[in-house]
DNA sequence: CATGAATGAGATTTCATTCAT
DNA sequence: GATGAATGAAATCTCATTCAT
């Protein structure tokens, strides 16, 4: 949190429509919520925020967009220091357990309704997005190929058991943030989880 | 109160509006799909449909509802056919991907945006979703315990193990019927994965 | 009071709704209640209402008309016990207030918004409803110079006094029956303010 | 925030919507009037009269204030000029007649179905007219007992006399704006009748 | 950059009335 | 007589977006 009042440290107007977005979204919905509360919430005038992303599509692409790259980032070096295939995969989960805690607000946000207004045919921004969705499948299906190779992950199809950890870590990460049940922390036993269905010998 | 199988009565107008809704609601999301195009597509007046649900979000209710049950019911009988504790969960974890493959309309109307709309702390459906949810999480964690009365799984949290569970089927699904992918079918290698991660012998 | 259970004395269910309608109409306002409303109050289905009073206006016309008619003949009657003019005045004052009371709920139908709905120009109930209000005008004139004649009431234009005395009872009938605040009796006390300044002597 | 007197604005927007709604409630009543045609007939896009006043009611409850502030802050300037209590009411009751002349059109708002949706137990509004309508008793309350202390008006219960005085301005009004019939002008007669009736001397 | 009044298309919902049974 | 499912016109209100200042 930054002092509002002092001179050149204050938010911009452009971060302060993201911050409230970013919390109303994950709250209660794309669609549910309206530009004029976003503005209100920002303190903002609802042309401000038209502005600077020229459409409410805009702003959630800018959202989902950064969350996404700060994710892919953040798991792709958890992985590089990792001695290997098991250990680069068992580091990508904890770095997914740790990133949802960090920054939930954002997280909430596209595991909320998924955005699939950014994803329909004649949408601008369908690319954008898919490319990073593709990019954390190969990922997965990466490392566990290198897991095999160097002998710590067992045999099984690659592809089919990088969609099985993204489809957990999703569902995980939903029922987390969003069920109206007090979860409690599972990373200690998803990891394990894991591990005894990966490891060679189990 | 008519027969509804006999000759003349193909489909009440009723069933016509749920059908109509559920496909809309799967293929577009809740909030995405106006009243009057279910209308339109169920070839009834608008007025109608608000005379057998009460609002939009009743026909939401309606499906959901009607869906888990479905879904509760088909679940438990599955388990208590089972020989023990490990059975009766792969048992479910078999029920869960014919359910989706079967009901795939209702199962991603649930899926797209779950029905945070029933939820929220003001709705009178609240409960009738909660409910349901609770009954769900009950399920695996005592079927988890019983296995491990039984020596078929082995010592872990019973709570957490469900919840890994539950959330793992549910991403699965999600990723199944919303991702922009074609995902393989994952059934035999997902019960492969839990498999060794619960049985006693590893 | 009747008992509901015993063969045929229960209300027919034309009955029924004009009873439940006055009270609604009363409650809520013509406009404000649906028919719907009227029909469950009245445990009769909707189709019933229309089956014998063709329109919703239909309802509000024999609540008014009925009423009316009592309050007309019940004026009467009490004018012609008079011993002059000033006393008929005198009796039809006694007699709007008892029957403001004793037929609470079909007065405030007639005060709430009076029947502007009957009165429009295209209005086929128009002329029903003229009729009973000239009656009424009528009346009063006449027993004023009635009074004039035999002594009993100063000289004053009898329309003009004939319009206050109406206005007056009127908007009384108003304040006590739908005002927020509670009203105390004003019977005597409008009796008295009548008699000071229509009586010959002061 | 601009200057509104000067060259070039003949109307807000805003004020247009609500001479618009001022005429139409008065002639049609407040719930026969859709506020597409509010919107006709002010010249204005639909969406600008809720982006003014955020609901309909909130026109009403806007016509309604300030008719009854001007009224209240009128009669009380009439008062103050009086020489003595009798005289305070009469000075109001002559403004009640030139008041009702002037601003017909908002009179007859109120007078038609009296805001009664503005007083709802539950209406957000509730609070704001209730007060002005005490703010009004009380004022003829408490002139008429200045008047018995300085020896103008006859000793009988003020507050009685208040309501009195008060229903009947109020019954004038409405048979005067709303009734089918021509009704004569009775400012003075009324004036008369009540000094009959108030004045120690009779 | 920033504003906020204005827009108009469209969404949900209400409701008097009809009609086949 | 009585019913209640069905209707569709109309009403209120929402909201993303534009644009003049």
């Amino acid at each position: 949190m930054k002092q509002k009042s002092e001179e050149k440290t204050r938010m911009t107007r452009k971060e302060a429509v993201i911050r409230a977005a970013t919390e109303l979204f994950a709250r209660r919905g794309y669609s549910a919520t309206p530009t004029s509360e976003i503005a209100q919430a920002a303190c903002v005038a609802e042309g401000t925020i038209f502005h600077h992303f020229k459409t409410k599509e805009g702003i959630l692409l800018y959202i989902v967009k950064d969350m996404l790259d700060a994710y892919i980032q953040g798991i792709e070096v958890q992985a590089q220091e990792a001695g290997n295939g098991l250990e680069a995969i068992r580091g990508g989960i904890r770095f997914h357990f740790r990133f949802i805690e960090e920054r939930s607000g954002e997280v909430m946000v596209i595991l909320r309704d998924f955005p699939f207004q950014l994803m329909e045919a004649d949408s601008p921004f369908r690319e954008v997005v898919t490319t990073r969705f593709f990019h954390l499948v190969t990922f997965f299906r990466d490392y566990i190929e290198v897991g095999q190779k160097d002998g710590s992950i067992r045999s099984v199809s690659a592809e089919k058991m990088a969609f099985i950890l993204m489809g957990m870590l999703n569902g995980l990460g939903r029922q987390k943030l969003l069920w109206p049940l007090k979860i409690p922390d599972l990373c200690q036993e998803v990891l394990d989880f894991c591990h005894n269905s990966l490891s060679k010998k189990g």
